[in-house]
DNA sequence: TATTTGTATGCGAAAATTAGCATATAGAGA
DNA sequence: TCTCTATATGCTAATTTTCGCATACAAATA
């Protein structure tokens, strides 16, 4: 299969857009348990997603401990160009939440690492309250 | 789905990019029996891909008398801005291969029309021959 | 109206992809 | 070493997509 067909087959599945939404609007690497936190899949489903957009050459994942960052490859000039053009279509309602709750998620982050494991959204709020009662 | 979802599944299949590849580089319309030689494929196989693009909003075809012509739709950016993308990175041998056994086939028409119905690639010559014997 | 030709489509089989569940792996810490 | 937590993967069923064939449709021509 040439290249870039295999690129587009990756690009071409709702949950793996919403995740590239979200590591292309937060510019910054994200963990799993992250994404599987603002897209409220099961973990398994991100996971397996991560891997064929890691397989069409979109990213590669960095192990830190038990947590894995996944962090969008910009070394390669067509995958910024992607990106680029990625940016600007993904308007949704949908793409724009996730990244609504995703931002929330990460005022969890200590140092700029996640350090909670999964938290649902009912429990996002209470943590995020209490972070701010904290300082 | 997303609009946007359902663009990138029109883009992920490789008989699609590759009539795109035909679309975007001869700037001009394409009829289905040119389309079918240059990529030597069944006609009803191009026929349902260009359904498939037709529906994901990329084209809308013009028939004039039993030929049916499609052209790409650039009144809308979005689109056009997709095909300035593709048009880069269509670059491997199938693409390439295809765009000269359409300029091929485009040397048959007359007044900037389809004249002829399918055409084997061994005709062809003949008939390109037989066109540059005539004048 | 019958025929020819270019194009489109209905339908079932085959192939590819995705979802769901269970479970495995990896690393940190007790 | 045992446990806990974050992440990955194997397997099967379900869903979606594609293929192949036959045939239908549309327009031109006789």
């Amino acid at each position: 299969m040439d290249n870039i067909t295999e690129k587009f087959k990756a690009l071409a599945d709702e949950t793996r857009l919403r995740i590239l939404n979200l590591l292309i609007k937060s510019e910054r690497n994200l963990c799993v348990c992250e994404l599987t936190d603002a897209l409220k899949l099961p973990q398994y489903h991100i996971s397996k997603h991560l891997n064929i957009l890691r397989n069409a050459g979109f990213f590669i994942p960095e192990r830190e401990g038990t947590w894995v960052y996944y962090n969008l490859d910009t070394s390669d000039s067509s995958n910024r160009r992607l990106f680029d053009f990625l940016r600007d279509f993904l308007t949704g309602a949908q793409f724009i939440n996730d990244y609504e709750l995703l931002k929330q998620r990460l005022l969890l982050r200590e140092d700029g690492k996640c350090v909670v494991g999964f938290v649902s959204e009912e429990d996002l709020l209470k943590k995020i309250q209490m972070k701010a009662e904290e300082v």
